[in-house]
DNA sequence: TTAAGTGCAAATAGTTTGCCAGAGT
DNA sequence: ACTCTGGCAAACTATTTGCACTTAA
């Protein structure tokens, strides 16, 4: 298994490597278009759709992470498990730390719940950044 | 403080009545054309921009709660710190229990990481729901 | 050579909003 | 009465998609 779907023989493309490469550059879980903006200064041609379409396959992949934030979506190239900040005023996204040493919010015990599959899990914590707290 | 904002005197209104206890009926977390649809049966001169407008309006006085799905948002009436379990094929969004008996997840200790405040949390599990992994 | 990948622009779809009529206090 | 609230439809905006051209392998 190579982990690409059968019959199809998958490519590089510059803009992907540019994608990622400028992805994992950033702390700032980025929207498409911030993104958007920063690979073109790489690429100056590169269409947003190529961007959508790019993110779309790195998560699918595993090589990216989508974070919902209401309005769009915010990527970030770390894929190990880790939570997020979300502030519920300016709607910028941190890295957080809040895990106990022992692997809390684990679903309970081995077994999963009725039937449901885990897979992934992460915590989001909700509230005011220290800049939106100072305004 | 009455949690309304200053000097708008706030009404009852069928809708946003009828909206919230469909809402509350329902463990299914729904999207608001799923929400609408219910409610029409109901109020059936509702518009969907009413729908909007007062799941909007119970969110921000913390009746409802928002959960951001990727492509839509879907509604949970049920405001008691509760995590939730979305299917990655399917999406729908169940309850999940994981918690442990040591409040898990809660973010290191009392003090807050450099200045954010975190005025509440939820954790979100991925995976496959018992329909879809048998199909 | 061949089909995956791109650029471009138009299309989609969930959500928001302006405006005026309607209703709660 | 006063003004918050709703109905309706148009507007908005993030994202997706169709198509012809490029390009990696």
């Amino acid at each position: 298994m190579t982990g690409g779907r059968e019959g199809i023989r998958l490519r590089r493309s510059k803009q992907r490597e540019v994608i990622l490469e400028e992805l994992r550059k950033l702390k700032t879980h980025p929207r498409s278009d911030e993104l958007y903006t920063l690979v073109r200064q790489r690429l100056p041609h590169v269409s947003l759709g190529t961007v959508y379409r790019n993110l779309d396959r790195l998560q699918g992949e595993g090589t990216a992470v989508e974070i919902y934030c209401g309005d769009f979506v915010r990527y970030d190239g770390n894929v190990s498990p880790h939570d997020h900040f979300m502030c519920r005023v300016c709607r910028r996204v941190w890295d957080f730390d809040a895990r106990h040493g022992d692997s809390p919010g684990v679903p309970a015990e081995s077994e999963n719940q009725a039937g449901f599959q885990v897979e992934s899990q992460y915590t989001m914590f909700l509230g005011l950044c220290p800049d939106c707290a100072a305004s």
